[in-house]
DNA sequence: GCCAACGTTGGC
DNA sequence: GCCAACGTTGGC
């Protein structure tokens, strides 16, 4: 079992919008990067931390799990759509991605400051300055401090 | 809104 | 294949 940290901009898919849905397309993902960790790595069942860039704070604001198999991200052959890749083929399509369900919203979402000052998160990926990858593989350790420990004592 | 860091593009 | 120019991301 593999865990993940999930970037969306607030005012784009928000943690409530998620709530209220559910279950998501994790689509408009446009990075080769991210794209493998989905395509290549992610299993049904993996945890994933829902992280909120340029919000107010940023940080994590709760917890999904991937609910489905890699599939082909619909967005890159809609014409209409803000990610849509004229290059890609419906043969043999460029962009993946999975549908997340969802677990919880924690009740004080976990801040990147605090992550960024906390030893026993010392590695993970989303501390580093210049870290734009919106699919990030996060270890178990810090999954489970994150979503066990941190959101529930503030 | 600013700007640093990063990814992608395209000329050569 | 190099690298400069450009566009985008994302913290502040």
């Amino acid at each position: 079992m593999n865990y993940w940290l999930l970037k969306s901009e607030g005012d784009c898919y928000s943690i409530d919008d998620f709530k209220k849905d559910k279950k998501t397309a994790w689509t408009g993902i446009r990075n080769y990067q991210a794209r493998n960790f989905m395509r290549d790595s992610m299993k049904v069942g993996d945890g994933v931390l829902f992280y909120h860039s340029n919000a107010n704070p940023t940080g994590v604001y709760g917890v999904a799990k991937v609910v489905s198999a890699p599939h082909a991200d619909e967005t890159q052959f809609d014409i209409k759509d803000d990610h849509y890749d004229p290059k890609s083929k419906k043969e043999n399509p460029t962009w993946m991605c999975v549908d997340i369900g969802f677990v919880e919203k924690f009740k004080e979402p976990v801040s990147l400051t605090e992550m960024k000052l906390d030893p026993k998160l010392e590695g993970m990926m989303v501390r580093a300055t210049g870290s734009r990858l919106s699919v990030q593989p996060v270890s178990a350790d810090h999954f489970h401090y994150i979503s066990e420990v941190l959101c529930d004592t503030l």
